[in-house]
RNA sequence: GGGUGGUUAGCUCAGCUGGUAGAGCACUGGCCUCACAUGCCAGGGGUCGUGGGUUCAAAUCCCGCACCACCCA
């Protein structure tokens, strides 16, 4: 007999069994395979990275479909790996050197590059190790990182390549500058938020001294580099201004007026200086207008020469300045509070500033062609649909993608300069220095900078699988089946990948895009004097133990912070619950929202799912002693002949919950399988099946009982391969238990044959199993016990009092049925008698219930009782009452027994006779009774 | 300002080819029933954001409004 513990301990297993995969190798994709390939690219994590939910719910979601195709019979890959983060990394790295006392700018490049990769290999990565305890199956000898050697030549080739075919350009452009970080960002790692701040209103003297002018701005520093005020063209107050001029306060310096219609008349005066060297809309409107570009700013955020006597200050202090002089000159009008967002850099948090610098761009409009045909073609697939629209906005839009970042971590620009002549340029994508470069060095150099770190991850699908070769992995599985992430990334990503992709290889990078919504977690905060004050961990932990809000306490759903005290971190929940039910909450947590709240408490709901499951197959366990390997591995058609009803109907509801879930991957429904499959393994094969099953397992008869054993134990089995892809650890353990046990099949089936369940083949279903009938019957048998359930516990009787109960039907063929269900029904409720003879209503005192308007069920009541019985009766009577009226309402109207679909109204009138016979019977009882 | 999504039980969400609502958790009451108290049984709880329209019939389709969230300016 195999003993198990009367809990499932998830620490004891899951190290185990992960080694055991590993070390078997059974995550490499199986050549022999019978099915077509299915390959899944891992979104890089960074490699300075540690685990958060949101890794935690796509990996999850990847293993999942991984592990359902790799035991539906596919050629299965999972292709593991990490990113460089340029940003990131560095700044990590600069942070330890300066706990060590050591700057950046002392050392050479090639020094801090060698500390940078002896971190990497020391620190980095840890995030991949973590993937490891959830479960994921990813095949690890096929691990990439966006800066080994394969994919360095990946990038060089592909940069080449776009040069080649004029995609690349080195052009002054407003770059968003991270003063922190000096470097150029893109523009999605730029974060916008809503400050306080001010508005200036400015006088600009009118040239010819009839007056002046007011403009508004949030910036006054940024007058210095002022070169136009813009208006309104159809505006009727300015008209007159246009062509004429107005002086530069502080700068000394005649601007003029140009009529612009990207001028917000409503917003202050409507007049808007213009700085086209330091914002976005100034600078298109200064290329419109061919304006003087001034830049004011130094790389490091202080104002340069050309801030006059200003420079030398950094930007806050030059603001301050200006204001004090204008305010000196009488030249402010006034100041107002006005909030405004601010970007900051993602990674330094520093205050972004619109800067005029040279970089390398990609042209993006013939590449976002393509792959806006893509997906309006159907080729690609994004799911939910809803994200086709965002999708195409953003490509119709899209801008110029700078990809120079002025760090030393990354993909050097593979482009040299000649010295004398810096306009003439070789780009090489081989190893090393190009040969012009080789045969002369002093006359060349290479551009300093590096390549946005997305510059290689959009190479990614085609990169991991081994392009720019023509490797047999990339032959076999590009493009790959599904990329499955999150909707923050889907422009700078995803759009990304599939125009590299298409220039690359004129092949799709994948034909599923599977998008999840964002993690949040519920943040606790007080208002004090009007600002929201998160409440500490410790606080926080308490009020999610006792469930209960302290008064003045709110919470309210936000991205996952570290200042909110809002975090999940999904190690600590993988040692609380066990990765198989983080697993689990996560998968049950996806539905197609975008926001996706995620509370501690769910976790345990989910533990004591896989808990269950352990106990079911403790159960089973128990009662298997005696049935022999070779009986366990008959055909189940060959026994069909001894099943039981209830045998009937789990295999029924097994093959229908296998249905359900098939569908469920294919529409990439992740909560609904969740669901589905937890409702069928407790609700109908724990809550009812085992339960039916016990007194033939209890019971003399050695047939029976070993039916029952047989059916039990292979549904368990089943259950366990189709639970497998969302809780691995505790399905092997009870299935390698059972195989332990079994063996596998004598006589050269497939059932326990693996050497793993996670190589098993998964459970299909077919329609012959599934019977209508044989569900409809059991469920007449679960309505009676529910009947009876709930007369003995509204009326009182305790659980430990016997019944006396009797059921009638003048249906034949259902008193046929009960009667065959006689030991179902005794099995679920105290049964003193049971009888199927009709009753006298006026025989003796009982409680009734009608059950499809023709089975009747009565309960013998103790006189002591009958009140309770009464008071039943009260609280039922008016809900049928409701029932009747509004049906018979319903029915009345003309409209609708004309108008609707003739088998509704029969449903209907069914209905309502159904329920009048009911009501008809309540009342009898209750006059009886009264 | 533009766009997208949302508003259903106390909470988180299903349901939406139209026929008077479901799950999990939480709550209330009863159970140490021979797999499981990480359990078992029963129960309470929703005029489906709001105002219109289409229809015999609308949570479900159409329009407006309010509020929330996210994305892009």
């Amino acid at each position: 007999m195999i003993d198990l513990d009367k809990r499932y301990d998830p620490k004891a297993t899951e190290g185990k069994w992960y080694a055991f995969w590993e070390e078997g190798g059974f995550f490499a994709p199986d050549p022999e395979a019978p099915g077509g390939p299915y390959t899944i690219v891992i979104p890089p994590p960074n490699v300075t990275g540690k685990l958060h939910t949101g890794h935690g719910l796509d990996n999850t979601l990847q293993d999942l479909l991984i592990r359902w195709h790799r035991m539906s019979g596919c050629r299965t890959l999972w292709v593991p790996g990490m990113d460089h983060a340029g940003i990131a990394t560095q700044t990590v790295v600069e942070k330890a050197l300066l706990a060590e006392g050591k700057r950046k700018r002392d050392m050479t490049r090639e020094e801090f590059l060698e500390r940078v990769w002896a971190w990497k290999e020391e620190k980095g990565g840890q995030i991949l190790r973590q993937l490891r305890r959830l479960g994921s199956s990813c095949d690890w000898s096929r691990e990439a990182f966006t800066m080994d050697a394969a994919r360095s030549r990946a990038v060089r080739q592909v940069f080449k390549r776009l040069y080649d075919q004029g995609l690349l350009y080195r052009g002054l452009y407003l770059v968003n500058w991270d003063p922190g970080t000096q470097t150029a960002l893109a523009d999605d790692e730029v974060e916008y938020e809503e400050e306080e701040g001010h508005l200036w209103h400015i006088r600009y003297p009118f040239e010819d001294g009839s007056g002046h002018a007011v403009v508004a701005t949030t910036r006054p520093e940024t007058m210095l580099g002022d070169t136009a005020v813009a208006i309104h063209p159809k505006d009727d107050r300015y008209q007159h201004l246009i062509g004429k001029s107005c002086i530069l306060p502080l700068m000394d310096r005649p601007i003029p007026f140009v009529a612009d219609d990207f001028v917000d008349r409503e917003f202050g005066t409507g007049m808007v200086k213009v700085t086209p060297a330091h914002d976005p809309n100034d600078f298109e409107c200064g290329r419109r207008h061919d304006l003087e570009m001034i830049n004011i700013l130094t790389e490091d955020g202080h104002i340069n020469e050309n801030g006059g006597k200003y420079s030398g200050l950094d930007i806050m202090t030059a603001r301050e300045r200006v204001v004090e002089d204008l305010t000196a000159l009488g030249l402010i009008e006034r100041v107002e509070p006005h909030t405004h967002r601010v970007g900051r850099s993602y990674r330094s948090k520093a205050v972004v500033e619109p800067y005029l610098s040279e970089q390398w761009f990609v042209k993006m409009r013939p590449l976002a062609e393509r792959a806006a045909e893509a997906v309006r073609s159907g080729r690609i697939r994004l799911i939910p649909r809803t994200y086709e629209g965002v999708y195409f906005h953003w490509l119709e839009n899209v801008r110029d993608w700078c990809i120079s970042r002025q760090l030393w971590w990354g993909h050097r620009i593979p482009i040299w300069y000649r010295r004398d002549d810096r306009s003439q340029m070789l780009c090489f994508d081989g190893e090393g220095d190009p040969p012009e470069v080789t045969a002369d060095p002093g006359a060349w150099e290479q551009d300093p900078d590096v390549l946005d770190t997305w510059f290689s991850s959009w190479l990614w699908p085609l990169s991991t699988l081994g392009w720019p070769e023509e490797t047999e992995d990339l032959r076999i599985h590009y493009p790959t089946s599904v990329l499955v992430t999150g909707h923050d990334i889907l422009f700078f990503w995803v759009a990304r990948m599939i125009m590299a992709g298409l220039f690359c290889r004129d092949e799709i990078p994948f034909h599923d895009v599977y998008i999840h919504g964002l993690i949040f977690g519920k943040s606790y905060y007080r208002m004090i004097e009007n600002r929201a004050h998160y409440l500490p961990e410790d606080e926080v932990l308490e009020i999610e133990r006792s469930e209960k809000l302290p008064r003045g306490v709110k919470y309210k759903w936000e991205k996952m912070s570290k200042s909110k005290g809002n975090i999940i971190d999904p190690s600590e929940m993988i040692d609380e619950f066990g990765a198989d039910a983080v697993r689990f909450t996560l998968t049950a947590l996806c539905t197609q929202g975008r926001q996706l709240d995620l509370e501690r408490n769910r976790f345990r709901g989910y533990r004591n799912f896989v808990n269950k499951i352990w106990n079911a197959a403790r159960l089973v366990f128990m009662n298997m002693d005696g049935l022999r390997p070779e009986v366990f591995h008959q055909p189940l058609e060959d026994i069909r002949d001894r099943f039981a009803l209830e045998d009937k109907w789990i295999i029924s509801a097994f093959n229908r919950a296998v249905a359900v879930a098939e569908r469920d991957i294919e529409d990439y429904d992740f909560s609904g399988l969740a669901n589905n499959l937890y409702q069928f393994f407790w609700r109908q094969y724990c809550d009812w099946y085992l339960e039916y099953v016990k007194p033939r397992l209890y019971g003399d008869d050695r047939n029976a009982r070993e039916t029952a054993q047989i059916v039990m134990t292979r549904i368990l089995e089943r259950s366990l391969r189709l639970l497998h892809p969302l809780i691995p650890f505790v399905t092997e353990e009870i299935w390698q238990r059972l195989r332990d046990e079994m063996g596998p099949n004598p006589s050269g089936g497939s059932l326990l044959k693996s050497e793993s369940i996670m190589t098993a083949q998964r459970p299909r279903w077919l329609s012959e199993w599934i019977d209508d009938n044989v569900e409809n019957e059991i469920q007449l048998a679960q309505m009676v016990v529910d009947k009876i359930r709930n007369i003995q516990s509204e009326v009182g009787f305790s659980p430990s009092d016997p019944l006396s109960i009797c059921l009638y039907s003048l249906n034949d063929e259902k008193m046929r049925l009960l009667a065959e269900c006689k030991h179902h029904i005794s099995q679920f409720v105290k049964v003193e008698s049971l009888s199927f003879t009709p009753v006298s209503s006026a025989r003796q005192k009982h409680a009734h219930e009608l059950i499809d308007g023709d089975v009747n069920v009565y309960v013998d009541l103790p006189e002591e009782l009958c009140e309770r019985e009464l008071a039943r009766l009260d609280k039922v009577i008016p809900q049928k009452e409701k029932l009747v009226t509004g049906l018979e309402k319903k029915l009345g109207n003309e409209g609708f027994t004309s108008g609707a679909p003739a088998e509704v109204v029969v449903a209907e009138r069914a209905r309502l006779a159904q329920a009048q016979s009911e009501l008809t019977e309540l009342l009898a009882k209750r006059r009886l009774l009264g």
